[in-house]
DNA sequence: AACCCGGGGAC
DNA sequence: GTCCCAGGGTT
């Protein structure tokens, strides 16, 4: 398979991907910030957040000496909160230890929060010119298709298999290791697609062995099955005037270091919980609802009262706040509570 | 090796 | 509803 990478770099001439918003430069701060919010992330759900983040965080110095709230509110409904206080952690460690220069060294970038093999190769590669082979989802499809793998491919002993002959497969000089890179994200995005590849305009049909086998429908083998446990929680959505309660997420854990709701184990102690930390007995319940959603690993059931309250008072607790209803849209708030919010009826 | 971590696009 | 996306970190 030594000319794959050869008919590759010549396919993506008139046939690859070649406008995206952090193409077309070699600035590592730029490379770097798409390939964390790619991550697991489709492109067009980044395109605006992309473009956004980079208005407000111009450069790494900027990002750097912002608060992590802000980068949250920027990051809100992307989901994987960690990225982005590991996005800022690392801006703070180059802006202090490399003079706000990106490192060019692997190992280097590899040793910085939210950079992983197959990120530090991405970067290596985009802005660096380095030969590092990737192994993202794109990478695995097509070398699962391509070689005929029918396990799983993320299973540690294909996925070592896997960055082998991603590392085996590399261009022979570094001279075109870019649009090598490119070219292999994007026939993975646009030609080997998960569903309905179009293996009549595929490169690598020749050779492939689930086309000339018929397989693509196969491989890749899906991720074995498990059952997702239901969680319930229940959230307190206080109202007062023109604001809503909000409560500091853990650092640790689910929608880490957003703001949610005030979260009780259930609904009985709602009163003893307002007058606690509100001290306030004259309420009014003016809805008692449930929003579903799922992750990877679990569902999530939300339960949720929804309270109305005359006077806002002091709080006891310190990772409490009141945000204005009109601040909502860009406060560090989870997707589910941003919709949740939403659906109720204005008092 | 298994689990944790979101949200949405595409089907 | 299902599956997975320019994966990384923790245990």
């Amino acid at each position: 398979m030594g000319f794959i990478s050869d008919q590759l770099i010549q396919w993506h001439k008139t046939s690859g991907r070649h406008n995206l918003p952090w193409q077309n430069t070699h600035d590592p701060y730029l490379i770097w910030l798409s390939e964390i919010m790619l991550q697991q992330t489709q492109v067009t759900t980044v395109l605006t957040y992309y473009k956004k983040f980079i208005k407000r965080f111009p450069d790494i110095d900027i990002l750097a000496n912002a608060e992590e709230e802000k980068v949250l509110e920027l990051w809100s409904g992307l989901g994987y909160y960690a990225r982005a206080r590991n996005l800022h952690k690392t801006a703070i460690e180059i802006s202090k230890n490399y003079d706000a220069k990106f490192p060019s060294s692997f190992d280097r970038l590899l040793s910085l929060p939210g950079i992983g093999r197959s990120t530090a190769g991405a970067i290596s590669a985009f802005a660096f010119k380095k030969k590092k082979p990737i192994l993202d989802g794109n990478v695995k499809r097509v070398f699962t298709r391509y070689l005929g793998i029918k396990e799983w491919a993320g299973k540690p002993s294909v996925e070592k298999e896997l960055w082998e002959i991603a590392t085996r497969n590399l261009p022979k000089t570094n001279k075109h290791i870019h649009t090598y890179t490119q070219a292999l994200m994007d026939l993975g995005a646009t030609i080997c697609r998960r569903t309905q590849p179009l293996c009549n305009n595929c490169p690598l049909k020749s050779k492939c062995i689930s086309f000339k086998k018929n397989l693509t429908k196969e491989i890749p083998a899906s991720k074995p099955k498990k059952t997702l446990p239901i969680n319930e929680i229940y959230l307190l959505i206080i109202n007062s005037r023109d604001s809503y309660l909000f409560e500091k997420k853990p650092s640790k854990g689910i929608w880490a270091g957003l703001w949610s709701m005030p979260e009780l184990e259930n609904f009985k102690n709602t009163a003893n919980w307002i007058k606690e930390n509100l001290n306030e007995d004259d309420y009014k319940m003016l809805e008692i609802g449930k929003h579903k959603t799922s992750f990877t690993h679990y569902k999530l059931n939300i339960h949720f009262q929804y309270i109305f309250l005359n006077s806002s008072k002091l709080l006891k607790t310190d990772n409490c706040k009141w945000i204005k209803k009109s601040s909502l849209k860009n406060a560090a708030l989870p997707s589910p509570i941003k919709k949740i919010l939403n659906t109720l009826k204005d008092v």
